[in-house]
DNA sequence: TCAATGTATCGTACTTAGTACGAAAGAGCT
DNA sequence: AGCTCTTTCGTACTAAGTACGATACATTGA
């Protein structure tokens, strides 16, 4: 079979090579990104990929900043509380759409373009809205831990639907009983199982309290007591 | 070499081959700790292991159940403000005693006793200081997102100390000019740069003001404005 | 049109890691 | 000692990342 046995596909790119690695993540989980998966979902060989990417680790660098890409930026220099609800919002419907990405963020440390733009619009728009230095600091590690950590905690659950909490909640009883874990135990029962739960909506509340939070200090321009 | 060529080895365990695979993880980081490396380790053949656990992912999950259960518990029926507050302190420390476990936490969605143990806690102690299911369900998730996220930020740091920051700043200018990110190289410079930086105290503030509102909410019996 | 040259694609093969299978070595009991 | 259960291990297969060099192709200038 000649190399040119293939010929309608387009060639390959590294930006191709990222976004087809992206749906391959998004159908089976960052488990099945391999080099030879994208490679077939490329209709390529595996190691055509590696004249477009230095190796699978830029692979994953890539795909993360792909996702940051997806984050809508506040506009810096309209109204702060606005624009840090809406790109949270978007930051999670991301994470939503990837959940892959959550998982990854910890190991990569070097941040792409589209992270560092997305980083530069939050604190700016920030700043612009009038917050100090410092409180910018406290604001951004504030917003970007709960929004993060809330597309964590989404990841982690068992993917999204009743059934499932069902198939946990049986995991639990099995090796344990529900003397072991009452709380835990009434708390399913009472709330979770319940026909209209949805922890996402939990999300709306955090954030809410958060941004009073922030809105309230710098109206009045000092920090919350310090125990 | 027969069987019993290394006789002053105690015998191999289900507790012992999890205690040093968070050894390992920790020495090297997640991607240091293989079978063979584990083995290495306990000083064993890689497939002795297998008689104590059935495979990798369930070394993983038991080590994740290791950090969990060195998370200090809230004492269920005591003040829950200081009660959160030293597990959430906690929770970070281990955090960062293990910096690989944030990260596992997203692949791993099958928690182990000590994990649901420490869910069991939280909850009785918001219940009995008297919060509602509802608002008991707004607590966990608000505090779990945060304290998580902000571990997830950490460990997403490039190893702290100052001359990291260097190092990330000059990556930043290597590929692209100041003026791209013209609030971000603000920021750094005036902020995370100057001497006394540790994004660590950023933790405090936001535990305060995740607090101080769930506080002042269930002082009132109400729930934040909805946009 | 055709050869020259740089680029894109690929075949082969080496290495590391997880682990299936069954054998061998201990350990405890009779 | 012999039996049996438990623990440890040797061998080997498979999947995945990727080094190396070869081959095919596209572009360009004559």
């Amino acid at each position: 079979m000649p190399a040119g046995a293939n010929p309608g596909r387009p060639r390959l790119s590294r930006s191709l090579v990222l976004r087809s690695a992206v749906a391959v993540a998004d159908g089976g989980g960052i488990g099945a990104l391999t080099m030879r998966s994208l490679a077939d979902a490329l209709e390529v060989k595996p190691m055509s990929i590696y004249h477009h990417v230095a190796n699978k680790d830029e692979v994953l660098d890539g795909i993360v900043d792909i996702v940051f890409s997806e984050i809508e930026l506040p506009a810096i220099g309209g109204e702060w509380q606005p624009g840090m609800r809406r790109r949270a919002a978007s930051a999670r419907a991301a994470m939503r759409r990837h959940p892959w990405a959550i998982g990854l963020v910890q190991t990569r440390t070097s941040p792409g373009p589209a992270t560092l733009k997305h980083h530069d619009a939050v604190i700016g728009t920030l700043r612009e809205a009038g917050f100090s230095v410092e409180m910018t600091a406290h604001a951004f590690a504030l917003i970007d831990a709960y929004v993060y950590g809330f597309a964590l905690s989404e990841a982690t659950l068992p993917i999204n639907g009743p059934e499932t909490v069902i198939e946990v909640a049986g995991k639990m009883m099995d090796q344990s009983s529900p003397k072991d874990y009452p709380y835990l135990t009434e708390f399913s029962i009472e709330h979770v199982m319940k026909p209209g739960y949805d922890y996402g909506r939990e999300f709306e509340f955090g954030l809410d309290l958060v941004l009073d939070g922030l809105a309230r200090l710098h109206r009045r321009g000092i920090g919350p007591r310090h125990t």
